[in-house]
DNA sequence: TTTCTATTTCGTTATGTGTCGAATTATCGC
DNA sequence: GCGATAATTCGACACATAACGAAATAGAAA
């Protein structure tokens, strides 16, 4: 119980201190996203950004699911999120402002509204490929 | 203001992405601590230390003073801790009961019991403060 | 099937970081 | 003054990590 909670604190703390992790972070207050998006947002190759929620799920900071081709990440929800809602909390805080936290916030904005016109919303189905 | 929040919070995460660092934020939770009591705890070089010590005092987790030879330093009192406050306390709660914790509580409970009565070996008697 | 697309894994490279010992600075006691 | 102690800075090394592209995996559409 207690016996690795120094490793799994550390796993959360090393997860949070690299800068596109944190804007990772940031980008899930908005809700569910799929990879893609946050690769568009981020401006990173796929790997990398894929490396980044490797990681960010192993300190379980994020839940993941797949649906078809697509990934989906999202802040917690269950028992995660109880261990880690202080975190979130204070990073809201801290950066929730932040320069960067806001370019982001209008990049994901577009990237929402320019991938395919009537999105998952409405039900509207989309032929066109979406990221 | 909110221009450097990103830099100030990755500092902040950075600097607690260490086993050793959080050890040290964890023991100053005992109060304020000189430099060689903390070396000693740790086991680890003096240099190892102070820079540890460093990289804290730059992301504000750690307040220091100077007195005489000594170097002391505790957790931030002013208008830093309300900045970390958050932190501070997500660390108490995640790994305060961490076997490292609790070793490293015990060692420094020795080391602050051996340090002002005739620690020697031989049993002569200081005149003066040491570590 | 084949051909896309989305994502992950792998290999490589460049940079960052933790550690130590040696040298340096500062202070105290003699 | 001198020598001892506390702490920091510096230089070097080993290791960790973030970045990329290429290749592999999985699924959807032609």
């Amino acid at each position: 119980m207690n016996r690795h909670a120094m490793r799994s604190t550390l796993r959360i703390t090393k997860a949070l201190s690299d800068m596109q992790r944190l804007r990772i972070m940031l980008l899930l207050r908005s809700g569910e996203l799929c990879v893609c998006q946050i690769i568009a947002v981020l401006g990173l190759a796929p790997s990398t950004v894929s490396k980044h929620l490797s990681i960010l799920s192993t300190a379980e900071l994020v839940d993941s699911r797949k649906e078809g081709r697509w990934a989906y990440y999202r802040l917690p929800q269950g028992a995660a999120l109880k261990a880690v809602k202080p975190v979130l909390k204070w990073l809201n805080v801290s950066l929730g402002a932040a320069e960067t936290a806001l370019r982001d916030a209008r990049r994901l904005a577009d990237v929402l509204s320019t991938a395919g016109e009537g999105k998952s919303v409405n039900g509207v189905k989309r032929t066109t490929k979406e990221c």
